[in-house]
DNA sequence: TTGAAAGCGCTAACAC
DNA sequence: GTGTTAGCGCTTTCAA
C-alpha cells in the first residue's frame, strides 16, 4: 500500500514498456486507441500518479513558481498571495513562499534555494533594507524569468507590477477638493521612498489642477505612524491658518489624525475631512470610518503572476513582454470625508 | 553563462570523477582534506548549486513540506503562514502553499499536487465545506506525515495543532466576572461547529465556578456577524433583568456589540462590558478598544512545523510522538472591559 | 504501433 | 582516497 506506483509498475501489469505507458499516459501519438485506454485503466485502478520529481528532472521545468516577500504576516502581502496562489492554480503552477524578513540576508537565501529548486519563475517585492541587488541579478543571468511586484527597483530593467501611488494621491486630494475643503494639508512620509514621493507629487499636482496653492505649511513630514498622525495635526492646529482636511500618506498616519481630532472634538467630516491610503482592514470598523485609496492587492497579484507567465511561455526568444504594469488604485470613501 | 554548472562540470575541471567531487561537497569521510579543499573552491568559484530536483530523485526527499489553507487572505492564516514559514526556513524546510477556498474538490486537487510533488510532509487547516475526508486518509496510507492545525477533525487519529476554545472563553467570562459584572451574556454561534460549542461550554464553566447562575435567556445564538452582535443587544436590553456584560463568540459579533451600545448612548465599559474572540486587528483601532482572546496563530505555526518534523524525523518506525497539542489563548484586556 | 536505450544530476555501494 | 557502476522515475530519440 506504502509502495509508490511507477510506469514500470503498470507496463509490467500489461506486459508493455515503459515508453509505451508514459505515451499512453501523456496522450502522445504514437499510440493505439486501445493501449491508450488500457494503460489509463490500469493506472486509474493502481492509483498512478506521475513522480514530478522524476519529470522536472527529465523536463528541466518544475511548475513551481518562487514568491519571495518580506513577511506573510502583513495584510497586504497575504492577500497578493491570495492573488497570485489563484491564478497559479489555474494555470497547474505550484507556489513556493519565502519571506525576506526585510533583510537582505534572507532574500539572497531565498533566491538560492528557489534557483536550486529550478522554479521555472520567481516574483519578489524587495526588503526595504536591500540596497545591493545583485542576487536578483543572478536570477535574471541565469536566465529564470523575474517580475518584481509592489516593492520594485526601476533602474535594474526588470519586469514589474505595481500600484500608481501618483494618481491615488492625485484622486483622494481631489475628492476633499470636490468635498468642498478649502485648505488641504498633507503628511508624507520618508522622502527617499518612491511611494511616499510619489504620493507627495500627486497630491500636489491635484492642487494645481484645481488651481490650488501648494502650501510648505500644509505638508508635514512624519515617520508612517499613529504618532506622526497626531504630531500633524497638533503642528497644523497651531498654524495662523489651519488646514480644514488631511491627506495622509497611509492608514495608520491617517488613524493618528483621526484620533487626535476626536480627542480635540473636532467634528469629521463637517469641520474636517480625513482620507488615508492602503485601504486597512480596520478603516471600515473604526468612527468615524476611514476614507481611503484600496492598492488592488488581490489584483497585483493575479497581474504579477500573468506576467511572469508570458517570459516564462515566450522563453529565451523573447517576443519582448510588456514590462511594466500599473495599476489603477480605487479610492473608497467613507465617513470620515463625505460631507454629503 | 546561462548554462548551468553540475558536478560533472567541476570533476572535469580537475580530472576528478563526479562521485568524490559530490563526497568533497557533502563534506563525507573518505576524501582527502586536500581534494576536498579543491573541489569546494572550484565549486565556488564556477557558482555550483546543488540541484535539488537530482537530489530529491535520488534521495526520495524533497525538504519541501505542502500546506493547505482556506485562503492566504484571511489574517488568520497569513498569520499561521508566518509562523510556518519561519520556523520551515531554520530547518531547511521550503513552504508549497494552496488554497482550498474552503472547498473539498481543491483539497483534494491540492492534495494530489503535493503527493506528486513527493513533499515531505503537509499541514493542513480543513475547508468548511468538507464532510468526506478520504483524501486526507490517503495522505496517512501513502506514509507521507500529515498535521492539521486550527480546523481538524478529531475522529481521523491525525495530529493536531490548535488552540483551547474553552479555556478561552473561560478566560474572558471570568474577567468580566473579576470586573464587577453581574450578569453576563454569551452570544453563540452555530452549534454544529465545535469551536463555537466549545467557547459556549467555557463560558458555562466560568460562571458555574464563580456560582453564577447560566440564564437561558442570556444566551443568545447569532450566526456571527456584525449584524447578529446588533440583534443579539436589541434582545438582550429588552429583557426584564438585562445583562451588563456579553462574552461574544468573535469579533466582529463583538464589534456589533460595541456599535450598537454606542449608538445607544450605553457606556462601555461602566454601564456595559465587552469581551470578543479572536484579536483581530482592528479590536485596537475601535473605540473603545475591544478585549479579546489571541489565539496564538504565529505560535499555531510554529507547533504545527514542530510536530510534523517530528513525524518527518522519527519515521516509519514511529516512538509516537505527541499527537495533539492545545494552545493556551492569551486573553488580550482593552478598554471596552476594563473598568478600572 | 511498440521496444530498446540513453540521460536528466545526483549519491551510495562496491571495488580497487 | 578515488573510480566504477548503477539507479532514483520519467521522457524522448532511434530502431524495429
Amino acid at each position: 500500500m506504502n509502495h509508490k506506483v511507477t510506469i514500470a509498475d503498470i507496463a509490467r501489469e500489461l506486459n508493455l514498456t515503459g515508453a509505451t505507458v508514459s505515451r499512453a499516459l501523456n496522450n502522445r501519438k504514437g499510440t493505439s486507441e486501445e493501449t491508450r485506454k488500457m494503460v489509463q485503466e490500469v493506472a486509474e485502478r493502481m492509483n498512478y500518479r506521475r513522480d514530478r520529481i522524476a519529470w522536472s528532472l527529465r523536463s528541466g521545468r518544475t511548475n513551481i513558481i518562487g514568491v519571495i516577500i518580506p513577511s506573510a504576516e502583513i495584510n497586504f502581502f497575504g492577500s497578493v498571495i491570495h492573488g497570485i496562489e489563484s491564478m497559479a492554480n489555474q494555470h497547474g503552477y505550484n507556489v513556493l513562499i519565502y519571506q525576506s524578513n526585510e533583510q537582505p540576508e534572507y532574500e539572497q537565501k531565498g533566491i538560492e534555494t528557489f534557483l536550486s529548486t529550478r522554479v521555472d519563475g520567481i516574483l519578489a517585492s524587495i526588503a526595504k533594507e536591500t540596497l545591493d541587488f545583485s542576487h536578483y541579478l543572478e536570477i535574471k543571468e541565469r536566465g529564470v524569468p523575474l517580475v518584481f511586484f509592489d516593492r520594485a527597483n526601476d533602474s535594474l530593467n526588470i519586469p514589474s507590477v505595481v500600484v500608481d501611488d501618483f494618481k491615488g494621491a492625485y484622486y483622494a486630494t481631489e475628492h476633499l477638493i470636490r468635498q468642498g475643503y478649502k485648505r488641504i494639508a498633507h503628511i508624507t512620509g520618508q522622502q527617499h521612498l518612491k511611494i511616499f514621493k510619489d504620493r507627495l507629487e500627486g497630491y500636489k499636482s491635484a492642487l494645481a489642477a484645481y488651481g490650488l496653492p501648494v502650501e510648505p505649511d500644509l505638508i508635514y513630514q512624519g515617520n508612517v505612524s499613529i504618532e506622526a498622525g497626531r504630531q500633524a495635526i497638533a503642528h497644523f492646529l497651531g498654524l495662523p491658518q489651519p488646514p480644514d482636511a488631511v491627506f495622509a500618506v497611509e492608514d495608520f498616519t491617517a488613524l493618528g489624525v483621526v484620533k487626535e481630532l476626536k480627542d480635540r472634538g473636532i467634528d469629521m467630516p463637517e469641520a474636517f475631512g480625513v482620507v488615508g491610503f492602503a485601504n486597512e482592514s480596520f478603516d471600515e470598523h473604526i468612527t468615524p470610518s476611514l476614507s481611503s485609496i484600496d492598492q488592488q492587492t488581490v489584483q497585483m497579484g493575479k497581474e504579477a503572476f500573468k506576467l511572469l507567465m508570458e517570459m516564462i511561455n515566450e522563453g529565451e526568444e523573447g517576443t519582448l513582454v510588456k514590462s511594466r504594469v500599473v495599476l489603477d488604485p480605487v479610492p473608497v470613501y467613507r465617513q470620515s470625508s463625505m460631507r454629503r
